[in-house]
DNA sequence: CAAAAGTATACTTATATTATAGACTTTATA
DNA sequence: TATAAAGTCTATAATATAAGTATACTTTTG
């Protein structure tokens, strides 16, 4: 079963975005990652991570520079790009059914839609969802990994 | 696309659930329902229905008789159902990714679990899902439809 | 001009979903 | 007791999708 989960895709995306946020940070380099890298160290297959990364580039969450040297890195800080865009990207609209979709809406065919259990219940599921996501920045996650990085350091 | 998102069993056996909640408190006949009566008032295919209702009916949430006028009814009361346990049996776990399942845990292969920010986002998530289908009865599903009717009603 | 790196698209393989079909069992009742 | 109504069970077809692989192309640097 595969339903309400995140795909490889998205999985591989969010990976990707997190690493290159952590790398736009810590000062090293001019902030910018090779696919290779990215696929090493993430244990992503390359050739798909390629595709992944085109299709953020192509949204605008990422740019690139081709030929020697080029690599990724990310189109704006990454206090401004949020998981909610890129889960979108690579996985399509957060909402559990259509007829409660902001982004992509079309109605269920539940007899009324006005007063459905279900579409109500499920549109309380995709605000919660896209509450976080939406709410969630690249940096929020680079800092709670910090976080918890230093808090195990400690102890 | 089809992640983080509904199935058709899944949608299909939440609707059936419901309406055999409706029927259970609305003191109309012997709360007793038939496939062909649930599939016809929700347009459901009869075939694929009668799968669903069997897999709930022998995951305990359904009773059934057989034979003439035979049919389905809840094993519980709605109250004492929620759209989590119907959803688990027919899509499986709530978690979008599964080192943060509480039902199907495995680790998902990243260098440091513990420090993983995508895991920790995840985690949110799935608490916030869970939090709302683990806390939604089939009863609160058709109080809230009977308000909202009655709001329209009113207008 | 050669090598490095991203761009673009097509294809394959595997698996899951969404049904449909058909034969079987139980029960009520004429 | 025969028949029809209703659920049970299992197999299978049709379709869709995901995940990954392959190949050719373009841009840039040195």
């Amino acid at each position: 079963m595969i339903y309400m989960r995140l795909s490889k895709r998205g999985e591989y995306g969010l990976r990707a975005m997190i690493v290159l946020a952590e790398h736009a940070t810590d000062g090293s380099s001019p902030d910018m990652m090779q696919i290779k890298e990215i696929s090493q160290r993430e244990q992503i297959p390359a050739k798909f991570l390629e595709q992944i990364l085109l299709t953020l580039k192509n949204a605008g969450l990422l740019h690139s520079k081709m030929g020697v040297g080029g690599g990724y890195y990310l189109a704006r800080p990454a206090s401004e790009i949020t998981l909610g865009q890129i889960f979108r990207i690579l996985d399509g609209p957060v909402a559990p059914i259509k007829c409660v979709s902001q982004m992509a809406y079309e109605p269920c065919g539940c007899p009324n839609e006005e007063t459905c259990g279900l579409r109500l219940a499920m549109s309380d599921v995709r605000n919660a969802i896209a509450g976080i996501l939406d709410n969630t920045s690249l940096a929020d996650v680079t800092r709670r990994q910090a976080e918890l990085q230093a808090h195990i350091v400690n102890r």
